[in-house]
RNA sequence: CGGGGUGUAGUUCAUCGGUAGAACGCUCGGUUCGGGACCGAGAGGCACAGGGUUCAAUUCCCUGCACCCCGACCA
C-alpha cells in the first residue's frame, strides 16, 4: 500500500538541503538563536511589554492545553482533585518556613499598595503556593480521619528572575502544583514517586522525550523539603534541563505551621506533605529537543495540528477545493487544519507549515485527483509518500504511530549516546569544556566537592539516578570513598 | 547584580555633524501556485528618553531606560 512514488528516495537528503529556511538561524550552527527564532516565527510565543515575561500565543498556548489535557486526567484518576487558592500570599506566611524564605526572598514580587493606600501587610504574588494552601489545611482538619488531603491547581506563578529565557525561564510561568497531606510518610512518599511517574510519562509518551528520573543533592533541592526527585533531560547542546519536582516535604512545614491533628491514639500528629509542579518549561524542552534546521518538529501527540492538506492550483481550484475538502471528512480521527490560502504560494505553505512543526503534510493536485491518491510528505525525516485515498485513515495513523515512536527514539539515543562514565577529574573537565552532556562519576556526597566541580566545570549534580547501583568507588574530585555514581551536567 | 555589546520603518540592517535609505514584510490591482512566485502602484520614521558640546546632533559626550551575549541565581 505504500509506495514511494519519487525516483530515488537517496536524493532526499540533498532536497533537504535546498529547503533551508532563508529567515531561520540554523539549529545545528546556533542553537539559541535558532530557539528563539523558531518560537517567533512559529507563533509559538512572543516578548511582551513586561521584562522577562512572555506572550503565549494560540499556537503556544495549544501545546500546553494538550499537556493539561494529558496530565489532568492522569491526576483525577489518582483522585486528587483541582482548586484555586488566591494569587496574593500574606508575606508573614512566606517568613514562616526557614529555608523556604530564603530559598524565594531574592525572587518575590511584592504587592506594597492596593486600593490607593499603602498595605499594612505586603501581599506576596504567589513564587509556590505551599504557605498559602497549608494554612487553609490547617483549617480544614482537626483529625488523621480529614487526611489525606489531595489537592492540586493550575495557575500562574511569579519568580523575578535576573535572565530570562523564552520557555525556559520566565518571570511568569503556568504550571500545575499538586499538594497532598497525610497521615503516613509512606503514603506521603507514594504520591512523590506517584508524580514523578506521571511526568515521566508525559515526557515519555507525550512529548516524545526521554530523560533521568533521581534525586537531587542537598544543595540543589527544594527550599523546605527533605527530599527533592526530578526528571533530568539532555537538549542538544550538552545541557540539562529540569524537567519537574516532586518533592517529600517531611513533616518541615507542619511544624513551622504548627500544624497538627489528632491522631487515632488522641496524640498530635503533624501531617507528612508533598508538593510537585510541572510547567511552561517543558515546551522549551520539547522545542529543543526536536527540531532541526527546517523548524519545530512536533511529535504527533502533542502537534496541535497533526495532519496540514495543501491544494496546489492549477486551472482547476474548485474540484481541488472539492476534493481536499472530501479528503478532509475522511480524517476526522486527526487534528487536520486544510490551507486554502489564495495569496500564498504552494512552496511558501510548505516551508510555513515546516517550520511549525506539523507532522504530515498531505499535497493535493491535478496529479493526485486523476490518480484518486494524497501525497503525503513527512516532517521528521521528509520522505514522500504517495497513498490510494481509500485506506487512508489507516495508513496516515500508522505513520503517525511510528512518528511519535521515533521522535522518542531519537531522544532516547542521542541522551544515551552522551552519557558518558568518567573515573578521572580530568577526564571530567575535558568533557565538560567540549562535548558536555551526561556524566556519571562517583561523588562523595560532601557539599565541598560539589561546589567545587561547579566551580570549575560550571557542571552540578543533576541526580542520583533512581536505577543507580551500590558500588566502590572515588569521589571524582577528592578521591574519598563514594558509593554512587551521581549525574553531572551543565544546566539550563 | 558584575563584565561586554546594541538601541534608526513591522523585521533585519545601512547611512551621516546640515532632520534618512535598502531588503524583507504590509496595502491595492493583475498574473501565478509540485520547495519561500512575478509585474505595477502605494502606505509606513519626533532616529529609546533626558541632558550637554555645537551656528547646527539621529550622528560626538554624559546619565537613565530597554534589549542581547557572557558570569552569579533559578521550574
Amino acid at each position: 500500500m505504500i509506495s514511494c512514488s519519487t525516483p530515488g528516495v537517496d536524493t532526499i537528503g540533498e532536497n533537504m538541503q535546498n529547503f533551508t529556511k532563508k529567515f531561520l538561524t540554523k539549529k545545528s550552527q546556533d542553537l539559541s538563536k535558532w530557539y528563539n527564532e523558531v518560537i517567533l516565527k512559529a507563533e509559538l510565543a512572543d516578548y511582551a511589554p513586561v521584562k522577562g515575561c512572555m506572550v503565549i500565543r494560540p499556537y503556544g498556548y495549544a501545546l500546553w492545553e494538550g499537556i493539561v489535557g494529558f496530565m489532568d486526567k492522569l491526576i483525577k484518576n489518582r483522585g486528587i482533585k483541582n482548586a484555586y487558592f488566591p494569587i496574593f500570599i500574606p508575606e508573614k506566611f512566606l517568613n514562616l518556613e526557614k529555608e523556604h524564605v530564603e530559598g524565594f526572598a531574592p525572587h518575590l514580587a511584592v504587592v506594597t499598595i492596593a486600593g490607593g493606600e499603602e498595605l499594612k501587610e505586603r501581599l506576596i504574588v504567589r513564587p509556590t503556593s505551599e504557605t498559602v494552601m497549608y494554612e487553609m489545611y490547617k483549617q480544614w482538619t482537626q483529625s488523621w480521619r480529614d487526611l489525606p488531603i489531595l489537592i492540586n491547581q493550575w495557575n500562574n506563578v511569579v519568580r523575578w528572575e535576573k535572565r530570562t529565557y523564552l520557555f525556559l525561564r520566565t518571570s511568569e510561568f503556568l504550571w500545575q502544583e499538586g499538594h497532598c497531606a497525610h497521615a503516613t510518610h509512606a503514603e506521603s512518599v507514594d504520591v512523590v514517586l506517584w508524580a514523578l511517574d506521571a511526568y515521566q510519562k508525559t515526557y515519555n509518551e507525550l512529548l516524545g522525550m526521554y530523560g533521568i528520573a533521581g534525586v537531587k543533592s542537598e544543595s540543589e533541592r527544594f527550599a523546605g523539603a527533605a527530599k527533592t526527585y526530578t526528571y533530568e533531560m539532555l537538549m542538544p547542546d550538552g545541557k540539562a534541563l529540569q524537567g519537574c519536582t516532586s518533592h517529600d516535604l517531611g513533616q518541615n512545614f507542619a511544624k513551622a505551621f504548627n500544624w497538627t491533628v489528632q491522631d487515632e491514639k488522641g496524640e498530635k500528629l503533624y501531617p507528612w506533605q508533598n508538593s510537585w509542579g510541572f510547567s511552561t518549561r517543558s515546551i522549551g524542552g520539547l522545542i529543543m529537543a526536536h527540531g532541526d534546521d527546517q523548524g519545530l518538529i512536533l511529535p504527533p501527540k502533542i502537534s496541535p495540528i497533526q495532519v496540514v492538506i495543501i491544494p496546489i492550483f492549477k486551472k482547476s481550484k474548485e474540484r481541488i477545493n472539492k476534493y481536499v475538502k472530501d479528503l478532509a471528512e475522511k480524517l476526522t480521527d486527526f487534528r487536520v487544519e486544510i490551507d486554502l490560502k489564495e495569496e500564498e504560494s504552494a512552496g511558501f505553505k510548505f516551508n510555513k507549515w515546516e517550520v511549525k512543526g506539523v507532522p504530515l503534510r498531505i499535497e493535493i493536485g491535478e496529479k493526485e485527483i486523476q490518480d484518486n491518491t494524497a501525497t503525503l510528505v513527512r516532517r521528521d525525516n521528509g520522505e514522500r509518500i504517495t497513498l490510494k485515498t481509500n485506506n487512508l485513515e489507516k495508513e496516515i495513523n500508522k505513520l503517525l504511530t511510528e512518528m511519535q515512536n521515533e521522535a522518542y527514539a531519537r531522544h532516547r539515543k542521542f541522551t544515551l549516546e552522551n552519557t558518558r562514565e568518567v573515573n578521572t577529574y580530568d577526564e571530567f573537565k575535558e568533557i565538560m569544556q567540549t562535548k558536555k552532556g551526561f556524566l556519571k562519576a562517583f561523588w562523595c556526597e560532601n557539599p565541598e566537592c560539589e561546589k567545587k566541580i561547579k566551580e570549575e566545570t560550571k557542571a552540578t549534580t543533576r541526580c542520583l539516578p533512581l536505577d543507580v547501583k551500590e558500588e566502590n568507588g572515588q569521589c571524582v574530585y577528592c578521591g574519598k570513598n563514594a558509593k554512587y555514581r551521581w549525574l553531572f551536567a551543565q544546566s539550563y
